[in-house]
DNA sequence: CGATAGTTTGATATCCTTCAAAACCTGTGG
DNA sequence: CCACAGGTTTTGAAGGATATCAAACTATCG
């Protein structure tokens, strides 16, 4: 919880001092939520923009017999959408899945972060390229993988975004999901998610506990997804621009 | 052809006489493509920005085993991906899927626009949130529709696109894409997509010619498929800022 | 300790894939 | 103008993956 957003832009771009007290600013008062809590609607107008400081969290679209598809998960550091005040209406919602604890940055700020801080701003556009392109490569594993890769790809991609912020201890980290929102997150049923995921465990991939996640042989799932995890980008930056 | 990217940016932003005359001299020299061109290579460095005069063209993501996946497809007045220049390597493939004409924005113009042009900026800002708000709904279409409702969607949003834009005649508008490129689009197998379109002929909703798509039924497709075309944003804009 | 949410199980139906072959176009060269 | 080549669409039969439904279990928490 120490500032695990100040961490996650620092893996995108180069920060000064100033940089880094405006960022710590910015995020003095976290706002407490609940698990499960609606931050955001589908439909509503763009108030501020939401990043996380702890907990999980959630995009997801409805329709309207029940059906619900979650488009992206966030994590400590995610920021929810740097692109919410481009357009009037939001489209799709944002939940939280477990307790968390949120920023929230307004237009007025991220304006004054665009002017004053650069290399922040470029931090914000990095993280939103990388979650763009995280989206892309969900979009591709929905579109060309069966249920056992597709979970063994999300796993993947959950070890080293949550690694990415010092979140995994030992081969294990916290997953406050169910196996409902799992099967949202890969348009699978709970039932078979239930199913895929005992295979796992039979297979000696993971173990699975109620809260957290243990993975047991990451590079077999490496191979069942066929991952590569270059697209979560978290090199070092090499130049700005403007 | 007459542009047709200054006609898309113009519906999602008011531009200045100034405005008008960079965008128009930015798409000073359109190269031509074949269909089927790879214009920018899975894991390449960005090059440069491109957006799309004329002619389809698509991104996608490319498995070992000869699976594909098409990520989104572009129509003319598209722009190809904003966030190129903000990570060193692109996680995906632009390809023509017809012969098509683009422009092509170095660096160095961007950035001149930024700063010269807000407005301008503005409005690419804007196509960019909307064709990410396009991605989640696609993400959304493939997890959570079957294969009949995922193509009735699939049509319905090429036919606001494309009628945005000016490119559908009366019930009618060009589609040079082949069943297998739709397959790749909808994550289903050529062979099924052919039965669902024969289906879909047999109750009167389509008519498919070879190079071209007729709706018949617009209102039968978007109760199928449960479209609301609100994410493709076409209103007019209200107002900007920096 | 009982209530409630989450997980597991089994049996059955369906959607979609796979493979392989046939039919159909469209453009090209003789 | 015909014939043929290559790509695209169509067809059929059969198997596999995932969904559905409903019930039994298991944790967790007040």
């Amino acid at each position: 919880m120490p500032d695990l957003l100040l961490r996650r832009l620092k893996t995108v771009a180069e920060l000064s001092g100033e940089d880094e007290a405006w960022v710590t600013r910015l995020c003095a008062k976290p706002q407490a939520r609940k698990a499960g809590e609606v931050i955001v609607q589908q439909g509503e107008r763009p108030r501020s923009l939401f990043m996380l400081a702890d907990g999980w969290a959630c995009h997801s679209v409805t329709l309207s017999n029940e059906r619900r598809q979650i488009i992206s998960y966030l994590v400590p550091g995610d920021i929810c959408d740097v692109h919410v005040f481009d357009l009037e209406v939001v489209d799709f919602a944002l939940r939280t899945l477990s307790d968390a604890s949120l920023v929230s940055v307004s237009r007025e700020q991220l304006a004054e972060t665009a002017t004053r801080y650069p290399q922040v701003a470029w931090g914000l556009r990095r993280l939103t390229a990388i979650s763009g392109a995280t989206l892309r490569q969900w979009l591709a594993n929905l579109g060309m993988r069966d249920a056992y890769e597709r979970l063994a790809h999300l796993f993947c991609e959950m070890w080293f975004r949550l690694e990415a912020v010092g979140l995994t201890h030992g081969g294990t980290f916290d997953l406050p999901v169910t196996q409902e929102q799992l099967s949202e997150m890969t348009g699978l049923t709970p039932v078979h998610v239930n199913r895929v995921l005992q295979r796992m465990r039979r297979e000696g991939l993971i173990a699975l506990a109620t809260r957290s996640l243990a993975i047991h042989d990451l590079e077999a799932l490496r191979r069942i997804a066929e991952f590569d995890g270059s697209y979560l980008r978290t090199t070092a930056p090499v130049s700005s621009d403007a």
